[in-house]
This record gives C-alpha cells, structure tokens and sequence, in this order.
DNA sequence: TGTACATCAGTGAACGCGCGTTCACTGATGTAC
DNA sequence: TGTACATCAGTGAACGCGCGTTCACTGATGTAC
C-alpha cells in the first residue's frame, strides 16, 4: 500500500494527505447509498487509518460529512464545466449564450443521473444540523469547480450573458436563476427518485430539451 | 392515558390502533428530524408499547418508514386540495383553470415551507432501498388525499381542465405535468435548504406567483 | 553538518450507547356449540 | 345465555452489533542552535 499521490514519504505513519483521503473515501461511501451511508469508521478503515485518526482533520462526523458534500457539490459544477467546454463556439452571441443554458443543464441533469448518491448528498440536508446551534449550515455555495464558479453561480454568469447578448431583457434577470435552477433542478429529483426514474441518458437528454424549450420561453 | 380514537376497547393491552399510532407518532418524528429521526424504539415508546409490538404490523423498520412517507405524500395532497377548495368560483373556464394551477402551487410550496421535515421524509429515498431486491420502491404514486388524488393527480387533472377550457394547446399537454411539477418542487428545494431559505411566508407568496409566470408561459 | 528538542499526526484500547430484531410467552377478545 | 376454545396483539427479556467519541500514548518530522 503506497501512501497518496502527491506525498511520497511514508508508509505508515504520517499519512501525508489524510484529510483528503478521507473525504475521497467518504465520496465513495456516498455514490452508493447516500448521505446516509458516510459511517466515520468505515470511511477510515477504508483509508486505512484507526477511527480516532479523523478527528485530527475533523471536529466530528458532521463536519466531515459536510466536506463530503461540499466535495460533491465540486463535482457537479465540474461536470457542468466540462460540458460548457465541450460546447462548439458559436457566432451569435444570443445562440451562444442560449447554448451555453442549455449546456448546463444537460450537465446537471447527466450528473444527477449518472450519480445520484453524489448528487442526493450534495443537497441532502436532513443530517446536516449542526447540533450546537440547531441551525441548518448554507456552505453550498463555497463548493466551487475547477473554474471557480459553484453550479448556481455558472447558471447566473451563462443568464448575464443572455442579457447581454439582448435575448433576456433586463428587467426579467432578477431572480431568473431561480426558476431556471428550480426546474432543472426538480427535473432531475424526478429523473432520479420520481416517475422519470429509469429512464435512458438519451431519453433524459430529451426530457432536459423540453424542459428546456418550456424554460426559454418562460424565462 | 385513554386508548386512541375510534375503538375505546381497554387501556391497556390490545391497544385497538397501533398500526395508525405508530404512523402518526412516526410522522411527529419526522415533522422535527427528517426521515432520519425514525427510530422504530422511540415511535414504540411514543405510543407507549414495547418495541417488538411494531412488528405485528409491519415486516421492519422500513416497512414503518416507507406507511409513514406515505402517509406524509397524503398530508401534502390533502394540503393541496385545501388550497383548491379555498379558491372562489370564477366565470371563465380559462381563468378558473389557471388559478387551480397557482392554487395547487401554492398549496405545495406553504406545505413545504411550514412542514420541511413532512416535505423531506415525503421525498426522501436514500433510505428507501428495498435490502431484499436493492431496487428502490416507488409507492409514492399511492399515497392520496382525502379527494383520492396524489399530488401529482391534482396537478395532471387542473392541466387537463386547462386544455378542454381552449387554454393550452393539446399537443402541449403531454409531459407538461413534469415540467410544472418541475419547477414547483425545485422552488420548494431552494426554499427549505437552498439560497431562498429563510423567506417570509409572504416572500414565499410572491416567489410562488413569480415561478408561476414564468411557468404560464412556457407551458 | 550534527545534535536536542518541540510538535502533532496517527495509535491502541476502551467507553457507554441505543439500536433493530428474535424468541417464547400470556391473556383479552370473538366465535362455535 | 353460558361455557370451551382458538386466535393473535402486545409482553418481557435478551441478543449481538457497530457506532461515535475519549483518553493517554508514541514516534516521525521539521526546526533551532
């Protein structure tokens, strides 16, 4: 067992990255079964690590818990990234930013489908209750992509462009994103817990153009 | 302590109700807590009966989880039809359509507002995992309100008056409930744990009337 | 360059806990005669 | 109307379990001289 990728000193002892192992460890836990499935002993035994080790990198299961899921919401902004870069680039400026709505989408609703454990714990906040203050913790937005931007925020640039590009009048834009976001978003509850369960990735493309078509006009 | 509504049997012993007791108490569990606050030994010690009793009337605690989601589903199908019964009579056939539509909308975002942990168990499904099969176990379609409509139902028949009253288009009605359901349901996500969190009953009004232009034209 | 030392990441052992579930039981109820 | 009996809803006790978290520790690492 070599010890993780960046570290190279020691086998035992001293990890190296152990915060980090654990939280990939954790995401594994999370891709099948959910939040409910990130058990602090399993996730270090997996590491390779005794139970107690975590809790120099976390206050307690909670909090390790909540890196998880910020790890996940990472994911899901990367994966609307890469869908966003895999876009071919348009002369109109207002078919472009449209495209680029579009895009998202498809990668929200692919993400949800292709990982729904990820996604479920992404915005599963049941167990997310802080015990101290009995208030929920809004960290969701600090779960950023590569590129920097969280989800919602790459939802908000691609809806600036649309006004930019003369497609959206100004006046719609404020609070856009939340019925853009909110549509695609319960989509994709549907897709995966609802009765759109099962369906095929190109039936769900489908389903997201509709959605889609209904969303531009609405917007 | 008397014994529950309906049967006045005895006090003690034969118990008279307790499959609709366990449910209940499980769904006072679930108001404050989410579905994870469901532990088959304190809805026993709520009802005041010795944990094994449960299994007379249910197989384990999933079977209790999935009565209680069930029942949950019901209380926001029934918060619904309030919602429709509540609206005045209009003259316009079209008109009288569209505000069914708003009505069921609002209905289920207070719902959700003012029962987060009802409206989280009612969806929650990372828990719901048949162990037996694996395969998750889609009832939520069985659990109607007092009028013997899902929440769904109610959407799809108020779509369906919206098309014989010459509003929308035949052609468009197919899918349109995803699309609404949609949209309505992740407003109620971004209302209970997203950015909208924390909103007046009022804001939540408003939000809701706003999602619903936007829904009334992309129809 | 070599030695002494402080730091602190991971160890090892143990804790108390409440959980879901099983088993053999008991005694109130409804039914047949 | 009265008695014998089968049913089966709730009891009582116990199980094995893995959990999250605590404590005092150890020894590799980096730093100061």
């Amino acid at each position: 067992m070599t010890s993780r990728a960046g570290a190279r000193k020691r086998d035992t002892y001293r990890h190296g990255d152990l915060r980090n192992a654990l939280i990939q460890a954790g995401l594994e836990l999370v891709r099948d079964g959910g939040p409910n499935a990130v058990v602090l002993r399993e996730v270090t035994r997996r590491v390779g690590v005794v139970p107690n080790a975590a809790y120099r990198h976390f206050a307690d299961r909670n909090a390790l818990l909540r890196a998880i899921r910020q790890a996940a919401l990472a994911q899901l902004a990367a994966a609307m990234e890469t869908e966003l870069a895999a876009l071919p680039p348009a002369d109109d400026p207002v078919e472009s930013a449209r495209d680029r709505i579009r895009a998202l989408a498809a990668g929200y609703l692919r993400f949800a489908q292709a990982e729904p454990g990820l996604f479920r714990a992404a915005f599963s906040t049941s167990d997310m209750t802080d015990t101290a203050t009995g208030t929920t913790t809004a960290e969701n937005e600090s779960a950023y992509g590569p590129g920097g931007l969280s989800a919602f925020q790459l939802l908000g640039a691609a809806l600036d462009d649309l006004v930019e590009s003369g497609a959206l009048p100004a006046e719609r834009r404020p609070g856009a994103e939340y019925f853009v976001w909110s549509a695609v978003h319960g989509l994709a509850v549907l897709l995966i817990d609802g009765p759109l369960r099962g369906l095929l990735p190109v039936q769900v493309d489908e389903a997201g153009q509709r959605l889609m078509d209904s969303i531009e006009r609405g917007i």
